[in-house]
DNA sequence: TTAATTTTTTAGATTTGTCTAAAATTTATT
DNA sequence: AATAAATTTTAGACAAATCTAAAAAATTAA
């Protein structure tokens, strides 16, 4: 049994669940710089992917994933962060190393291997850069991700990604005993410089805005 | 940076590897029968091959691999192996299970991840089923591999593979100790049934020509 | 509301890997 | 050695995914 969709089918269901999340609509030149490719190419796709019925599409007119397509894209988010979380986890990569091997691993199609993979690593909420793992039915719990900067005071919640990759910064926070999943709770914001003062640990530190800004916590509601 | 080669291509590169290790000689016909594809298609891949200087090949007159197209080739069967290994050992699948599996990942073309696997899964030499794993220099280990019936006597050697899959041998073999890596030496051939007195642990066993033709051990030379 | 611009689609070509049917070559048989 | 049989290769076709250039439709600006 080989994979039920190719490679490029897949990414561009994927590309047009990312795109469909963050603008609400996608249209073809949006996708062509996604992926890139050229608009014609996307066209052709387009077609594809209505005739196999995984996209509400009329030409000229716009086009979004039916919840087929949806589902599709959402397994396919689930194995490339399941990887990139082994990736990081298991061999050690940096968060800023895995995203293109992930690109390669996530068109492997074997379901019983990622669940399988997904039982090995403990049934990880997020990815290395905080984003969220749909579960094997393409769930995901909703939690909210913002910066340090914008997480309201006395609020616990978790480190989930660094926006800033550089050695600069991962030494300064790795001083700081920050890290991917360490718990804080920020208890004080200073208008003069944007400085934060937030409690990890019971310990009390001190962050500047630009750390703050580069580190993303999540928390649930 | 995608991959260097098709997998396709590497397809081809793997099972000429394979069939000239058995055969020395390999055949149109038989690149057919082992890929499951056509004559002509495989006419068509060994120019490919033969133009990127990876085949030495005359028409009507054979082919083989040349040092470039073999250390090709044992990239991707080291990778194959890895990733099996890893399936059996991280993931807990079957050792009949695998293979389907592996022969997707084999194809994804990160160097450094094949290296870092191979440094978490402990550098192993041989896979599940007992075949030596290439290094990433493309050496392995010779090894001699045989089934316990014709392992010399007194002669310490590994357990490397099982032939049988069945849940029945695996149990039988999991009450007597016997598992991938065992070391044991045989101490006696019965020639009335070919039954064997193996030591393991300095303990004595007693098998079945039954179950002996279906243990694969490994020993150095 | 026309005209200009941008976006999207179509038409037709290209590449890779495959196929079938027929031709060329080699091997085996009488 | 001549013929039959098997193997291998060629010729030409096809599907998938891409491209360029041109046409069609939608959007924006005058």
């Amino acid at each position: 049994m080989g994979p039920k969709y190719s490679s490029s089918r897949e990414n561009y269901l994927k590309a047009i669940f990312h795109l469909q999340e963050i603008h609400g609509t996608v249209t073809t030149n949006h996708v062509a710089g996604e992926l890139q490719t050229r608009p014609a190419s996307v066209t052709d796709m387009l077609k594809k992917l209505k005739a196999q019925k995984l996209l509400l599409y009329e030409k000229y007119k716009g086009f979004k994933l039916n919840t087929e397509g949806r589902k599709v894209a959402l397994q396919i988010i689930r194995k490339h962060r399941l990887w990139e979380f082994f990736l990081v986890e298991k061999l050690h990569f940096r968060w800023d190393e895995v995203h293109e091997i992930a690109e390669e691993l996530e068109h492997i199609s074997s379901k019983k291997l990622i669940d399988r993979l997904d039982e090995f690593l403990g049934f990880p909420k997020t990815d290395p850069h905080g984003d969220p793992i749909p579960d094997s039915q393409g769930r995901w719990t909703l939690t909210h991700q913002v910066d340090l900067l914008n997480l309201p005071v006395n609020l616990v919640a978790e480190v989930s990604g660094i926006g800033d990759q550089s050695a600069e910064i991962l030494e300064l926070l790795n001083h700081k005993h920050i890290a991917l999943g360490t718990r804080l709770e920020v208890k004080k914001k200073f208008a003069f410089d944007n400085s934060l003062e937030i409690k990890i640990r019971n310990q009390s530190v001190t962050i500047s805005e630009h750390v703050a800004k580069n580190v993303f916590v999540k928390y649930d509601e």
